[in-house]
DNA sequence: CCTTTCCCTGACGCCGACGTCAAGGCTTAC
DNA sequence: GTAAGCCTTGACGTCGGCGTCAGGGAAAGG
């Protein structure tokens, strides 16, 4: 099958295949007049691809599963090499949402202490001194 | 104070600050030879942006807690626009933490997976047929 | 024959937040 | 005087994964 054919099969286009050759993970074989030329093994090595890239691996880590398919293994995490990339991705998602988590938490109590300020403020408005500093303040109660 | 003093006293760089000002984020006076000039109430500026930069924020959403300093609130997350953004962040960190531990669960599940079938290959090698499809499997026992 | 639709290569655009280099001016210390 | 160390603007580089356009061949259908 041409270049478009495979690109739809995967969900993808065909740039993104050109892409993908030019970085060395899927070449292609050529018919007479130059067009690229793919079968369905071709296919499975693009769906483990998008697979991976679909779950935030980048595409030089999707790189052992490819050549573990195109060493003949069914699977493209038969591998060693592919178990330690799923092993670095684990640890770097562990590392990743522990840090969201503390920026959530972090975010979670401005927005807290912001609140009860301006619930403060609002609550004991209208008595001081002078005006405040106007803000977009007196629009709709959030 | 000139450009360089402002940077390290805020831990980052004279490139950083001008970017900001490119942005109409910190403006600076400037002397008559024209370098730019800088006071205290700017490294107030420039701390409320780094620090929500630190938090993920992007240039854009610091915005409104910049303006509202300027405006003569004593802390940048005193006007609605600022806490608008709190909440809309906080729902974009949820949000990115639900996937990410989804992605974090398929991931361990194909860790699994592919481990089992590597340790259930292992046990009844060297009694079939033939060779199989040789990785740099035999190196380490992972 | 003509049009449409595919294909090719090459090259620039994009996004965000700056880093880095070039070429030059001011100030300060020796 | 001159070297060091600050400052100025302008412009290009970075990173990833493509999108998009330019300019031109090739195949398929009417």
């Amino acid at each position: 099958m041409r270049i478009g054919e495979l690109a739809a099969r995967a969900g993808t286009t065909p740039r993104t295949l050109r892409y993908y050759e030019s970085r060395g993970l899927l070449p292609a074989r050529r018919t007479t007049n130059g067009y690229r030329t793919y079968d369905e093994s071709d296919l499975k090595l693009l769906r483990q691809i998008r697979t991976l890239q679909d779950f935030g691996f980048d595409l030089e880590e999707t790189r052992p599963f490819v050549e573990c398919l195109r060493a003949g293994h069914p699977e493209g995490d038969a591998c060693p090499a592919s178990l330690q990339v799923y092993r670095r991705k684990l640890d770097e998602l562990d590392a990743l949402i522990g840090e969201l988590r503390v920026v959530r938490a972090e975010v979670g109590e401005q927005l807290a202490r912001a609140e009860s300020a301006r619930d403060r403020l609002a609550a004991g408005a209208a008595v001081p001194g002078g005006p405040e500093p106007e803000c977009e303040l007196g629009g709709e109660p959030w």
